[in-house]
DNA sequence: TCAGTTAGAGTCAGGCTGACCCTTACTAAA
DNA sequence: TTTAGTAAGGGTCAGCCTGACTCTAACTGA
């Protein structure tokens, strides 16, 4: 982008640049099944390198924003979406990650809630994927995303990432709608609600969720820490359960 | 360090530059109560900003070498010890974290053994200190080390980590010792042998360690995955336990 | 009114946990 | 040589959590 210095062993020395990019994960229903799948917004490249082929929202860190701050802006630039959920994922900064300036990337990863999801930008040059067939993607990000996938998952068994993706108000079935999704199997569904009942971050309401074909489902309410608290800085990590 | 501006407003378009630094952990015993201890070594500023204080091994990351790579010539530098153990912690990059010049740093942190750690290098810019009392630090130094004290005990819960402290053979009391001294607390032996041998990950010898003052513990290996397989990339996490 | 489906409560056996006890095997002091 | 002390290492037991499974409640749509 700004190659300064006009051959190789001068441009080695040029500090490499610095990036942020962005993983977004939603949930949406699957257009064919019907069943709720992790899904991710890409960008096409419309220059070279890897010109036309998708890549994670990205782009440069700006003098006064933070990490955190330059990821937020990404998802709002790229999708219209404003983060509930943002941690910092990984750094990646191998030397032949990108072909000509050498580029550090500090990638960021986001959940979104479904509604928020299906308003988001979509145009010929922002496109949803699910999450397992994203195809080639430009740089390493194939690497991001599936990296942005283990750490999902992983956390997703703490506890508390999972109502990211849901409302103020929900049903358990919805929350293990979440999990059968992420996880990618089936989970019993009276072992599931157990678990989450003796779980101190959930709490019932009075209401309930009219207008499904069958029994009405009790509403719960999420009362834990916010999931965000789970990213830097947090020596509060509950370690009650395991 | 290289102010390539006069003023402000011309320096602010400047893009920061890039460190690595690196969080090394060792147990030695404490030199009151003998008991092993968590103990890093810290070298001294030999400049402005933060002049003598005492600051976490780091430096810039050259043209050719992966953000591993620099972090273990860090390693390397600072103490002469070559890392068993070395993964990536977080990226700090607050736009005030360091006055003059914005700086983003990826920080690794790294394990080493006992004995490589009483062979490393100190002199009068380079101390070790108790991991819960390195006092003041420079820059928001104090701040990454507690993020990683916390990474630390979450990955002892994973399994793999405590070996990177110890030998390629070792009694089930000396695990115990790394998991005592690193969580802070005592753990019963008679539960914590049980809980070690059930795993898979660790193998009883035909040898015993003589010469202690009393009965003869047994030598054990650790045959699990190299413990620096839980850093990136890894879809290889196995999800037995828990 | 009934068939179908989901919500949600409950049961049970097996595995893991912490607390605790006891024997074994060694050293050091008497 | 004996004895006291201590760590190694085997074991027991009650309580909790887990997965597999069953049963009833409550709703909708035909």
């Amino acid at each position: 982008m700004s190659p300064r210095y006009a051959n190789v062993s001068e441009r080695e020395q040029e500090p490499p640049s610095l990036a942020i990019s962005t993983v977004i994960f939603a949930l949406r229903p699957d257009p064919d099944t019907g069943n709720l799948t992790l899904w991710l917004p890409m960008v096409r490249r419309i220059r070279q390198p890897y010109l036309d082929l998708w890549a994670l929202p990205g782009g440069p860190l700006r003098p006064t924003e933070s990490l955190q701050d330059a990821a937020a802006r990404n998802l709002q630039e790229t999708t219209a979406l404003a983060p509930r959920y943002l941690e910092q994922l990984y750094a990646f900064g191998g030397p032949d990650r990108s072909p000509s300036p050498r580029v550090v990337s500090i990638v960021y990863w986001a959940l979104v809630q479904p509604d928020e999801a299906a308003l988001a930008r979509q145009d010929e040059n922002v496109a949803w994927f699910r999450a397992d067939r994203v195809g080639t993607l430009a740089f390493d990000h194939n690497q991001i995303v599936e990296y942005a996938l283990w750490r999902l998952r992983n956390k997703l068994e703490y506890g508390t990432v999972a109502y990211a993706f849901l409302g103020s108000t929900f049903t358990l079935a919805q929350v293990r709608d979440v999990y059968e999704a992420v996880l990618g199997r089936a989970l019993d569904p009276a072992n599931f609600r157990r678990q989450l009942q003796s779980s101190v971050h959930i709490e019932p309401t009075d209401e309930y969720l009219q207008g499904g074909r069958h029994r009405p489902p009790r509403l719960y309410r999420y009362t834990g820490p916010d999931p965000r608290e789970d990213s830097f800085p947090s020596q509060r990590r509950q370690t009650t359960e395991h």
